[in-house]
DNA sequence: TAAGTTAAACTACAAGCGTAGTTTACAGGG
DNA sequence: CCCTGTAAACTACGCTTGTAGTTTAACTTA
């Protein structure tokens, strides 16, 4: 599985948005967002690599990152553990838990039978 | 937050099930589906108090355990928090993430599309 | 009432995580 | 060629988690 922590993916998002990248542009993104000191972010990415997360290659003194899984395949993964802890891995209840807990808008609604209504549209095509 | 651990909350589940129970009682039920030794129940019971998730009640030697939030509760704010970690907080992304990843069925569909029908239904009625 | 049983409390210990500090090694400038 | 700055590597340390072992305290039974 992938087991990435909360600050580890924190590391990983910068990666998915622009990578190959060293540790130095990767601070530099951070800036701003987060206080961590640059050592913090270094073992991260050790951690990250040791993990298989993510590949590194040297170009003189410094390392190039480049994560192992896209960003979508990490949130196949989490979703799916996600549905299979909490909704027995099944979608439905997953929103009508949602809509029990008043938690979709109109707008919600409409963006979801909208997407539903493509699905469908694809499967019948194929 | 509420901190459940993945062990711990094998524990909330069945004090979900069935509460105020008894560290013995909680040993029956997972007779069979856990090779749990009896003193990592009792550790896993005594940490979920600390964190104020158990409230427990003495009757002679033995305490009865009760949760103090429901699985609705719970349920709820782990799915605040996964939408938010992957999803910024909104709903049609995800549920477009597992049409994209083909994580739905024809009876997923058909479900999902009852349930907001049920929604609209029950928001106009306000 | 002494001994046995057993629930609860306390202790343990390794791995993972958040968050760095310290040491090493190398590349570029004078 | 030596010094310096900086990236990388190694070390650290307290907290959480998974998983018990050990000790204490209190019922229960002979």
């Amino acid at each position: 599985m992938h087991q990435i922590s909360s600050a580890e993916k924190v590391i990983m998002d910068v990666l998915w948005h622009s990578s190959p990248a060293t540790s130095k542009q990767i601070l530099a993104t951070l800036e701003g967002e987060s206080t961590w000191h640059e050592n913090t972010v270094r073992t991260l990415l050790s951690r990250l690599t040791q993990k298989g997360m993510l590949t590194k290659e040297k170009v003189k003194r410094e390392y190039f990152y480049t994560p192992t899984i896209s960003k979508n395949e990490y949130i196949k993964d989490e979703s799916r553990s996600f549905l299979g802890r909490l909704f027995n891995g099944n979608v439905s209840p997953l929103i009508a838990n949602f809509a029990k807990q008043d938690m979709l808008s109109n707008k919600d609604i409409e963006e979801i039978e909208n997407i539903l209504e493509q699905l469908k549209k694809g499967k019948t095509d194929e």
